[in-house]
DNA sequence: CTGTTAGCGCGTTCAT
DNA sequence: ATGAACGCGCTAACAG
């Protein structure tokens, strides 16, 4: 008799078996206050009329969403798309939803991310910061407002949350390392944007391994360009006179142009110049030579962004340590490009 | 005097002002009914009281969330990451928000993202069938609650929704006679699971350009993989001893496969074997040879499918027409792995 | 164990 | 032009 409506509601329900509200939703939870009988009853009668909660209203009733909002940059970069896998795993493995926005790298737009999140009020924020954002206010009003934040990737200590970054100067130091290791002396590298602290990081590191191992660090092997392939080729043509026995370069793309550089200049890579580069991106592996890197581990990233938001939430009396900080420790991947002889000379 | 609390709401508003809460509705709202002078007042002092609407309560009294669901089968795989960033895109333009929900081309975890939406209320949902799924209902279940549903790149005709697809069927006819303009004769397919209509439609179009150019269909050059590097290899061992003078391969990590075991084989790329893919995935144009492949405009399917929503959306009156069909033509690629010199006859 | 009541925050009546 | 009252659907508190 009870034909199902197109949107049944509890009440419904509760109607058709004659008992309160109320009753329904206790059923419905698993509420330890009911019987069984009744209990029974009332999930056969919502199957039945094809009940779907309301989580709109359950939303308001109990001051929260069970959404995440997470703000990347763009959807479209490998890299984000990893990272979204792996939050999106964790999340609905914990029934949490979620919402994503993307920043396209420019400030205003994240701000608007901030305050649509906030409208929505969704239960979290993950974020990566814009490589255009400078002035972070935005992110302080979600503290005020008592939302957690998590940072990925791009992070910034002054904003005292948990963030989940991989360690970019010991990725950059055991690149070098590796170099070092296949023989290689005149290292030269390829560095992006010295604002962003990931990009400096590897710089940092790449310097340290020439000192520990007493190599000294020449001026003239470091050029900085903008991160991608055109500017990798630019930069390498600036660097193949000075006679380069080896490049890491600040990630897979720059590393890409550079490795066209030195084709193009009829050099054999490895055994001219050897090359890494950093990230990991798909198609390093499948280029002529393949390429070494640098894996930085994206879905692990997510997961363990998402980890966080949910360890912070599940303590909400947040004690006052210190918020963690996850670091994540890049491993070298190595291919062809630096797969020299054992104690290879070059000539 | 009136310090800002955690969460304002129109309430707080309205007793700083001294008026009635709807009247704060109205003012933020712009109603036609509302004297200017309220109206700033209103606006001020919700700016200075730092207020936010709370999207939920909004939605529960309008019936409307503002949301949009996404299923996709994973954001790592860099096709669906660009629809999403064409989808977040437009959909952002129209003050809507994007919840994800990843299948993982499972048919159990796409029918929970179906039910998922249904209880977050979204208005609209957007998806690409899983590669497991074979049984619709739970598509079906979103028409009978009046949830438009839009489906890209994966979609089926039975449904009766619109949908935005690729013309598989036009991007392999055109690989294959570009592969026959470049001169080959014995061309080869390594086709994918037939059940997924796009694979099915790209081996129709290969047949019939090869019955247009009076080319005989042989059984012996098509074989079938699974889609995957690994796939792609092992198919092409398959086809080598039949020595075939081109490939037109489902898609580009099955063309990849298929450059190595060619590679392997000693055999040169595209003087012995030409070679063709699908999809334009990032790692073709770095490869050596570079992969000629078919383009499938992904950005632009992921506005399109939104823009799809909002059409529907737009005009609830849903007239009786047939659901529109988007279909995006793909467009050829032309790189080394297919270029012969002109009217080249092979040996 | 179950029913009644109330309220989450908002927008839309229907008055005035 | 403004206010009072109501209800969207759900759940927690209090009775019984």
């Amino acid at each position: 008799m009870s034909e199902p409506a197109i949107r049944t509601t509890i009440l419904d329900i509760a109607r058709a078996l004659n008992v309160a509200a109320a009753t329904v939703s206790r059923a419905l939870n698993d509420h330890p206050a009911i019987s069984n009988a009744t209990r029974e009853a009332v999930k056969e009668a919502a199957k039945r009329m094809n009940y779907q909660p309301n989580k709109i209203a359950s939303s308001l009733r109990l001051g929260k969403s069970k959404i995440i909002g997470v703000i990347i940059p763009s959807a479209e970069i490998n890299f984000f798309g990893s990272v979204i896998h792996g939050i999106e795993k964790v999340a609905s493995k914990n029934d949490y939803n979620v919402l994503i926005y993307q920043s396209n790298e420019l400030y205003e737009l994240e701000k608007k991310a901030v305050q649509t999140f906030l409208r929505s009020r969704v239960d979290g924020v993950l974020a990566s910061i814009s490589k255009e954002t400078i002035n972070l206010g935005h992110y302080a009003d979600l503290k005020g407002k008592n939302v957690p934040l998590v940072l990925f990737d791009r992070a910034n200590d002054s904003l005292q949350v948990p963030a989940v970054v991989v360690n970019d100067y010991q990725g950059a130091f055991n690149a070098t390392r590796h170099l070092i290791e296949q023989g290689c002396r005149r290292i030269a590298h390829i560095g992006g944007q010295q604002h962003v602290t990931n990009f400096n990081q590897r710089l940092r590191g790449y310097i340290d391994a020439l000192n520990v191992h007493n190599i000294a660090v020449d001026d003239d092997l470091i050029v900085y360009g903008k991160v991608s392939i055109g500017s990798g080729r630019e930069c390498m043509k600036g660097l193949l006179p000075r006679q380069p026995d080896a490049v890491f370069a600040v990630e897979d793309f720059t590393a890409l142009g550079a490795m066209q550089t030195i084709k193009e200049a009829g050099l054999s890579i490895p055994g001219d110049v050897a090359i890494i580069g950093f990230a990991n991106e798909l198609f390093s592996e499948y280029l002529t030579p393949s390429l070494s890197t640098v894996n930085q581990q994206t879905v692990r990233m997510g997961e363990e962004a998402a980890g966080l938001f949910f360890e912070v939430l599940n303590k909400k009396v947040s004690s006052r340590v210190p918020p963690r900080k996850l670091i994540l420790e890049p491993e070298i991947i190595c291919r062809q490009s630096t797969a020299l002889p054992a104690n290879y000379r070059r000539p």
